[in-house]
Parts: C-alpha cells; structure tokens; sequence
DNA sequence: GTTATATTTTAGAACCATTCTAATCTTATT
DNA sequence: AATAAGATTAGAATGGTTCTAAAATATAAC
C-alpha cells in the first residue's frame, strides 16, 4: 500500500486548502499536514523544510516559502517576526499574544483573554488599526 | 573656520559617550550628533549611512553598525524590529509602545501612558520579563 | 479521457541586511 | 614620544528570503 486514499487528517487539510481557494497540490498538502496536524504551532520557514526532508516529503525551499505566504495571505497562518532575521508562521490565527524567549528564540501564545488592554489611542491620520501585538519579551 | 570647538549639541554628544564608557571618536560623534540632535527618532542603519553621506561624513556601514549596537549596549538606544528585513534604532529609550505603519514602514511612538494594561500573565517558569512591546499596526 | 489554460514547482542565481576579517589607524595612557 | 587598547575600514562572507525562467501539474473545456 503506497497511499493512503484518505486520511482524517488529510481531508481536513484538503478542505481547508480548497476552501481557501489554494488549489491543493501534493507539496502544499504535505507541507499543510506538518503545520497543521497537530496543536498550534510555530514553525520557521527553514524548520517547515528540514522537517520535510525528515518525512521523505520531496519539496523545494523556494515551495515552502511560496506555501507560507500562501496560507498566510489566505488566513491559515499567520507571520511573525520579532528579532530581524528570521520570521515565524503560527497557526494560531485568532487574536492572541506572544511570550518571546530572547535566550532561545522560542515563541509561545498567550490567550487573547491572559492580557487585559484597558485603554488604546486611534490610530492617527484615521487609519485603521489592522491588528495589536503584545510582546513580552522573557530572558528565559 | 574649520571646525566649531563646541557647540552646544556636540558638548552634549560627548559627555554622553564618555559617560557610557565609549570612546568619543570622530565617527560616533557625528553619528550620535545626527541621532541626538533633534528630538527623537528611528533610524534604520541604511538611513543614517545614506545621512551621514549627505552630511560629508566619512564613515563605513560597519561603523554605523557598529556604533548602532554600541550606543544599544549602553542603553542610549533601543532597538526594533517588526517586519524582517531590517530593525531601527530609537533615540527614545523610555518605556514607550508603537505605531506601525504597514504600507510606508513608518514608526511613530506611543507614550506609555496612552495603553493601559490591566492584567499582564507573569513569565513562564519562574523567568524575568524583560521588556514589553505593544505594537498596533495600522493601514496607513 | 484528451487537450488547452492557468497555476505551481523547482534549482540555482540574485538580493539585501547584517556580520566578519584582519590590516590600518586613533585614542588614551605611560 | 612610545605603547597598548580600542575603533575603523573595505571587502568578503553569511543567512534569510525572493526572483527567474523552464519544466511539471492541476483544473476546465471539450
């Protein structure tokens, strides 16, 4: 047995793929199973692709910055990036803040609900506030 | 006339670095005297090469960069990085959060007492926060 | 199913911000 | 002045990311 047909993960993936309208090509499916199988995540472009190689999942560098930005222009994921050099992709797409281990470079949620914003200025010029990030940085 | 002796900007310039235990050269006092001299500001380290061109002061990217992470040791600036692919530096190393304007890349400052946070999570395992940034991303 | 059309993948080159190297020059100290 | 410690420099190297243009694949139309 070569494929699995279907798998619950798989469907799933599948779904959300052309839901989005992504069309669902074998990388960006293998690559959506990495990200997405399991709890939220948050994964380099570098880790998505050496994790690839792990699983025997034949996929360019070049893919897998393509099926990030894919998924993040399309609302599966979304791009972080703290210290210049580096960005992250979370899979946690919902409002939600970040603890940042300046130590090790390790990022971790923090529900939207943990950190109580009582009072924020409008945007100048009438702009629109797109979104509000909150980063505690720890030397942990 | 050659060179101005002093000036009220350079005096000040120079206690600052002899103060923090840097070696006041020509360089790091231009750099510091274009950083310094108005109010506050952001700069990228391309920025304040291509200003310091302007100004016919001869200096290498290295120092800038140089000077840059030197003057951010010692606490005259503080550095930030939002979107990979470049940080600046602030001459405002108060406590303070951000504005960040996604289609120019535009950074302006938000007093500390304009966002109240109610309730903060402390840091996991018993680690230090270090530093807490709000930045709220604006469409302008 | 086959064909046509649009999209995706790919290897490798190119790019850009930043850091490194090791030689030279400056500053501070004696 | 001589010395030692620290700073500057040009250019090479690095690391993450994007680009290029050709080959491969997915969907739509027949």
């Amino acid at each position: 047995m070569r494929h699995k047909k279907t798998s619950v993960g798989n469907v799933t993936v599948l779904e959300r793929l052309r839901a989005s309208g992504l069309r669902p090509t074998r990388q960006r499916l293998a690559l959506a199973k990495l990200l997405f199988a399991r709890g939220h995540r948050h994964a380099s472009a570098e880790q998505l692709f050496n994790e690839a190689k792990t699983h025997r999942i034949e996929v360019s560098l070049a893919t897998v910055y393509n099926a990030l930005h894919d998924f993040t222009a399309k609302g599966l994921l979304r791009e972080i990036s703290i210290d210049s050099g580096g960005s992250y992709f979370d899979t946690n797409t919902s409002y939600h803040h970040h603890f940042y281990f300046e130590r090790s470079g390790h990022l971790e949620d923090i529900a939207a609900d943990r950190i109580a914003i009582a009072a924020l200025p409008d945007a100048p010029g009438g702009a629109e506030i797109s979104r509000v990030d909150v980063i505690i940085r720890v030397n942990g």
